[in-house]
DNA sequence: GCATCATTCAATAATTATGTTGAATGAACT
DNA sequence: AGTTCATTCAACATAATTATTGAATGATGC
C-alpha cells in the first residue's frame, strides 16, 4: 500500500521503535546505558562485541530516538534518551516474564534458587539502610560503580568477592544488588555469600531503576 | 555465538517480545483486539488485509504469548493475553512520541487542531457524566461498541455522524472517544460536530484505556 | 601538516521477515 | 458421509536485518 493514511504513518513509526527494541544485543546496549553514558569503545568491550557492529546497533537506536550520542574528545559518548526508554524496556520485560514459557525455562534452570532469595524491594531496602541494618554491597564493575551507586553501598565485583569476604562487616544481612532486576551477578553473589554463612538477599531492581523511583545516589 | 548463558538467552527472548510489536500490522491488530476479542475473520475485515496474511501475524503473536486463542464453532478467537500487552504498547507509543521527530510530523500535519481539541481525562470526564452535563459519543463501528462502551454513551459511527447531528441533545458539551489515544475517528469527529456549532472536545483516552482503569464500562 | 585513533561507512554474504497464492485442515451442519 | 467455510499450512518471491571485513572519516595532539 503506497497510500498511507495518518493512522498507518503512525504505527510504522511505533513499529520503529518496537523493531529497535526487537533484538537482543540492542538490549543489552540499553541495560548497559542505564548504568550511565558509554562511547562505543566501551559498550564493544563490555559485550565483547565488534566495535563497528555495535556502532550500528547503536545508530540504529539514535534513529529510532531510543539513544542520543554527544561527541566528547576522540569519543562519541551514547546515552538512553530518556527514562522511558527504559520504561519501555521493563514494560516488554512484564510481558516476556508473564507469558513466554521459554522464560520461564531458563528462569528455572538457571535461577532456581530464586524463590530462596527473598528479593528485597526498594523501599524495604531503603528503610532497612536507614536503620543500619543491612551491608549494601554493589556487585558491578568498578567503573559502574563509579557512575554512580546506592548511598553506602561498597563495591565488591563479582570476580573478587570470594578474596574480599572478610571485608564485610558482621551485619545481620548483606544486600547485593547490580545492573537489573534479570542481572545474573547479584544472584550469583548471593548463593557465593551463602555458601559461605552469610545471610544474604538480593534487591529486587538494579540501580537504574533505583535512580528512576528518585530515591537517593551517591556519586 | 552458539554457546549462550542465561543472561543473552532472556535478552534473546525479551527481544521475541518486542520483535512481534515491531510490525504496523500487528500494533493495528493489538489495537483492534484491546476493544475485545475477534475472529480472524473480523480482524481481516477490519485492516482490510488478506486472511491469511492476518492469520500469520496472529500466530506470531501468539508464539511471542502477545495472544491467545480460543476455537468457539468454526471461528477462532483470538485476544490479549492481559493488559501487560496494552501497557507494552502504550510505554513504545510515549518513547516514540517523545523522541521521534516523524510522529511529530505526522502528527503536525494530520492532527493540528490537536491543541485546540483539550482532551478530557478519563477522571475529568467521569466527573461531568455524574453531573449530566455532557454527551457522551462512542464514534467507533456498532460491532466494537456492542462489546462495550462508556455507561450511557451513544453510538454515532464517524461515517453516520453528520446525518444523525440532530439527535445530538443540546447538552453544554459533546465528548467523543474512540479505541485509543491516536485512534483518529474522534479528532475527525470533533472537528465536524465544531464546523456545525457544538461544543465538543475528546476523550483522552479510547476505551481499553477506561476499562483499564478499572472505571464502568456498559456492555 | 601529519600521525593517531575512535567512530562510521560500504560492501558482502547469510539469515530472517513479509506478502501472496492456492491447497490442506478440521469443525459444524445437512 | 459429504458439504461448507473459517482458519491454517506450504511454497514461493521479495525485502529487510544481521554480522563481518576493511576502508574512510574526522577530531586530537604532536
Amino acid at each position: 500500500m503506497s497510500i498511507r493514511n495518518p493512522k498507518q504513518a503512525l504505527y510504522e513509526q511505533f513499529a520503529v521503535v518496537a523493531k529497535a527494541l526487537g533484538n537482543p544485543q540492542r538490549l543489552e546496549l540499553i541495560e548497559q546505558l542505564a548504568q550511565g553514558p558509554r562511547s562505543v569503545e566501551a559498550l564493544a568491550a563490555k559485550l565483547a562485541h565488534p566495535v563497528a557492529n555495535v556502532s550500528q546497533h547503536l545508530q540504529a537506536m539514535r534513529r529510532a530516538g531510543l539513544v542520543t550520542s554527544e561527541r566528547d574528545g576522540k569519543f562519541v559518548n551514547y546515552r538512553l534518551a530518556d527514562e522511558s526508554v527504559l520504561a519501555a524496556f521493563a514494560s516488554i520485560r512484564v510481558v516476556a516474564e508473564r507469558h513466554s514459557a521459554e522464560v520461564e525455562r531458563i528462569v528455572r534452570g538457571y535461577f532456581d534458587r530464586r524463590d530462596d532469595m527473598e528479593p528485597v524491594s526498594r523501599e524495604e531496602l531503603a528503610a532497612r539502610m536507614k536503620d543500619g541494618l543491612v551491608t549494601v554491597i554493589d556487585v558491578r564493575p568498578p567503573d559502574e560503580f563509579a557512575l554512580g551507586h546506592l548511598p553506602g553501598a561498597i563495591n565488591v565485583p563479582l570476580g573478587q568477592l570470594e578474596q574480599r569476604l572478610s571485608d564485610l562487616k558482621a551485619k545481620p544481612e548483606i544486600v547485593a544488588y547490580c545492573r537489573g532486576p534479570w542481572c545474573v551477578m547479584s544472584f550469583e553473589a548471593v548463593a557465593l555469600l551463602r555458601e559461605h554463612g552469610f545471610r544474604a538477599r538480593r534487591m529486587e531492581d538494579g540501580l537504574p531503576e533505583w535512580r528512576d523511583a528518585g530515591l537517593a545516589v551517591e556519586a
